[in-house]
DNA sequence: CTCTCCTTGTCTAGGGTTTGTCTAATGTTG
DNA sequence: CAACATTAGACAAACCCTAGACAAGGAGAG
């Protein structure tokens, strides 16, 4: 607890500044002693200080006090899981799986343009996501997990590497009249690294793809089958704490379009128990749904 | 909610001109406090940027207010001029604020490649952002919000538009020895279109860009600027739920490199009291930072 | 071309409101 | 007694309001 010749040096504030915040605004009410003086606790001292710095911002002191009094704001929210989608397959010998952690490592946007432009020109997809593109990623997700890379590395090139592969889904195009199918992730799913490269080979496969991505609530997933009418839907299943969310969605999806097959890939994929399972190669699922789609 | 002052200094339209817009073509009704005083709130202050961005791109204001405001849920507001009101021939590409709505409650992968292709392709980023881009996924957020589009039908189209800035960013290329900027956002926040779109004009202005993306958490930021010793740091404040882990790293960040400076872009930048605001206009941010830093 | 008419941003005058600081009178603590 | 608190009131500076005026510039008529 504090004075306000205390609290006036911690925040800044002149004590009659202090004591006229109180007196017009209400943005403390400090407890007193017998005698009436005032003491602060480190909460008033918190709130003057987002005051001041409101204040300092260029806020209306008046204004700036109803938000830091009205304004009681949220925790931060939870650390998502770090594992990636399925990495089965056999790395061609010469190929770098720790390409991507070292480019993380090395936090370099000139060194890792490069180095995606050298892979995402030089190689197809379809050749080079099951046997180095996943297993890549997998490992970029195990140095992270392990620390040793940071978040903002490993988004750096999680980010790099997405905006490749969203380049790569937009220079597909649809054969007329293709069979449509859905792709995305259940509710609280974030990974969707892997199930976009799906969706890629998907649209390159001819099929009319409708990606919709991540963290998808089971309703949302209900409504989207009955709008959009699709020949088939696709989860990606990247984490175990998603197979409950995932059986959930399978379910309702079944119960708004009984006809309708939902797939899985991903590396917990088998561990759902219901839908129809792609196995874990890329590059031989999506020929296999295509072929299946368009018989 | 803000004073005349407070939304001058954010939009960057000087008081004067505040007032005479809204008493020449009430493109904006602020509340008033009992005194008389103008109260903004930010969906004023996002359509004067709007209507910024139009005068800038050589719109007559008159033009450029009817724009902003047609289409919008605003009743009472009527016309002062009714005889000037030609709507004949107006149509100017993109000019559908509730374009992308239509596109998530259609749910046609089709026709919003299509309209993407249009828009993307025939205007630059830069003029577009602004007056229609951003008011356009604002809109987008609030119809799901009220549940007017499901949860997978906004992200398919946030989905399709994040692929085409993504290719944008992609495309763009740093000058030799540019200052390089770190541009993300902050441990919780996941709407990175709107700095993705930042990102993107910054590295169109020919600074070389390391984009880092969503839910960074603070210390791993502090990481990212040892490491790479950037000339600057952009960070995103889309919504009030990120006020505090902003606030967290911007101290962090000034801890681990103090004479690195932070910027903040989005709807609740001034809300944060810290940091160099960069106002709400993208594209005159982006060139101010580039000319600020190249200088 | 010139001459209007209109638009638009800026400025002024007169008058209220808000806000940080200061003063005076008084009480408490050590 | 010195240092620190309290309250209430006073006050200048900064802020905001309205209504009107005005110059620069564009559009169109003659």
């Amino acid at each position: 607890m504090y004075s306000v010749k205390h609290a006036a040096a911690m925040t800044g504030i002149p004590v009659d500044t202090l004591r006229m915040w109180e007196r017009r605004y209400g943005v403390v009410t400090p407890l007193r002693t017998p005698a009436g003086y005032r003491l602060y606790d480190d909460a008033a001292i918190a709130r003057l200080s987002a005051m001041q710095a409101l204040v300092k911002a260029g806020w209306a002191p008046r204004r700036a006090a109803v938000q830091v009094t009205s304004g009681t704001t949220l925790g931060p929210t939870d650390v998502t899981d770090a594992s990636t989608l399925d990495t089965e397959g056999a790395a061609e010998p010469g190929d770098d799986l720790d390409l991507l952690v070292s480019l993380a490592v090395d936090f370099d946007a000139e060194r890792l343009t490069r180095a995606l432009d050298d892979i995402f020109t030089r190689r197809d997809l379809e050749e080079m996501a099951d046997s180095w593109l996943m297993p890549a990623l997998s490992r970029l997700g195990t140095a992270w997990q392990r620390g040793e890379v940071s978040v903002a590395a490993e988004h750096f090139v999680s980010a790099a590497v997405q905006r490749r592969l969203a380049s790569a889904f937009d220079s597909a195009h649809a054969a007329p009249g293709a069979p449509r199918v859905l792709v995305g992730l259940a509710k609280g799913s974030r990974h969707e690294l892997g199930v976009l490269t799906f969706a890629t080979m998907l649209a390159r496969a001819g099929l009319d793809v409708t990606y919709i991505g991540a963290d998808v609530p089971p309703d949302s997933w209900a409504i989207a089958v009955t709008v959009g009418q699709p020949a088939a839907v696709v989860l990606g299943v990247p984490s175990t704490d998603d197979l409950p969310v995932v059986r959930d969605t399978v379910a309702v999806i079944a119960a708004a379009e009984p006809d309708l097959p939902t797939f899985l890939v991903g590396r917990h994929q088998s561990e759902v128990g219901t839908g129809h399972l792609l196995g874990h190669s890329l590059a031989s699922a999506a020929e296999d749904l295509a072929r299946q789609l368009t018989a």
